[in-house]
DNA sequence: ATAAAAATGAGTAGTACTACTTATGTGTAA
DNA sequence: TTACACATAAGTAGTACTACTCATTTTTAT
């Protein structure tokens, strides 16, 4: 039997180390990497290719979301598990969306951390028990009410590799030379970006820049 | 002899069971209740005043720099303890600028719990040893190479409630009204902070203000 | 092969922010 | 009581962003 390869990130030393152990009382796991930031898992992907990656969603350097979607960039078959404290279905949204294929609760790491990696080789995919009640319920709202679903507007590679850098402070100027292109077509980006977020200010992109994992608040 | 009262705010129940479970070994130690985030800490303080308030820096609702903040202005004599998963030193320096006490990273909890809180009824104040060092390797390097100290511009009480606004993602115009005041004012405001923080663009000052407690990413 | 989506760029106008300077009233501390 | 910090407000100019429309080229998908 070939053991399943996972790959821990997570800059807690101790939270990795509780990981760790539940996950070799089981034979056919095999942890073959522990890392402590986003850049680190990085470097170490270039070397060693795992079945999984479990990834805190707050790592230092790079955060979960964002080395998410690095990941699923170089290495798309590589599933990814988010670790989250964040109980906000926001988080658990941005996750799915940046390619996680899981999202755990750290409060049910413990008990549902099998069930997570076995689903997830299985289906595909997992979402903590407690989010997916809340999600049930909400669907039932939803439609029960009879409310149109949120009209969700996917932002392109391109749109999200300048909302990148905006949030990491630089101007529309600073932007077009960067990318070489002209300010013309960040400023036109950038105004796509906010039409499809529906959002109004500077302000309000920053933080859903942070929030969604495209940067972090360290300046 | 009377027990030193004191409340914990985290939104981890494992992880409060965790400290209470540490806290109540010391009969002189009373644990005067709980909260999972800081507004409800808040309510609490309304009727509850305790010697000690151990709060987690990253609380949903109310931040614990935030809350730390609310603290002072309220409840002056009240203790705050900040646990902190972040290693950085800017977490640090933002928990001293809010008004808290010590600063316990949450890697150390288990172990130096106890140094923390006695420190704290000694002395005043609690760093934890890893940063504690760090910092004395700073001072000295700092001395040795003859640099100056980065001056500490402090914000006034308006310009951090102004920033706060900023943050919340108003446009001068919106602080201007919510205030009572010329937009003009505002802009000056916004100005010295800026100054004062050598920050140059909106974005970086959002950052900022994320990192400092003044507001959280959620939208 | 044709349509759709994405990336590029510009025109025009309006709004918002940045960076200075100056000034006034108020309270606080030496 | 003489300073000083703070909050208030305005002048002036320059820069940056927002919100539209339109057009061209390239890529992607049916």
């Amino acid at each position: 039997m070939i053991p399943y390869r996972i790959i821990l990130a997570d800059d807690h030393v101790l939270f990795r180390q509780g990981i760790k152990n539940i996950l070799e009382k089981d034979k056919q796991i095999e942890v073959v990497g522990e890392v402590g930031d986003g850049l680190e898992l990085l470097e170490l992907l270039k070397r060693v290719t795992p079945d999984m990656v479990i990834l805190d969603i707050c790592m230092p350097n790079l955060r979960g979301l964002e080395a998410t979607r690095e990941i699923k960039m170089i290495l798309p078959d590589v599933k990814v598990l988010i670790l989250s404290m964040h109980k906000d279905k926001e988080y658990m949204y941005s996750a799915i969306s940046a390619g996680a294929e899981g999202y755990l609760l750290k409060q049910d790491a413990d008990t549902n951390l099998f069930a997570a990696i076995q689903e997830i080789r299985k289906d595909g995919h997992y979402i903590s028990p407690l989010l997916l009640g809340e999600l049930t319920n909400e669907l039932f709202q939803a439609h029960l009410s009879g409310q149109p679903q949120s009209q969700y507007a996917p932002l392109t590679t391109r749109e999200r590799e300048i909302l990148k850098l905006i949030a990491e402070g630089n101007s529309n100027k600073e932007i077009a030379d960067l990318l070489f292109i002209s300010i013309r077509t960040v400023e036109n980006h950038r105004a796509s970006i906010m039409r499809k977020l529906n959002i109004k200010s500077t302000a309000n992109l920053i933080k859903y820049a942070i929030r969604e994992g495209y940067t972090s608040s360290s300046s």
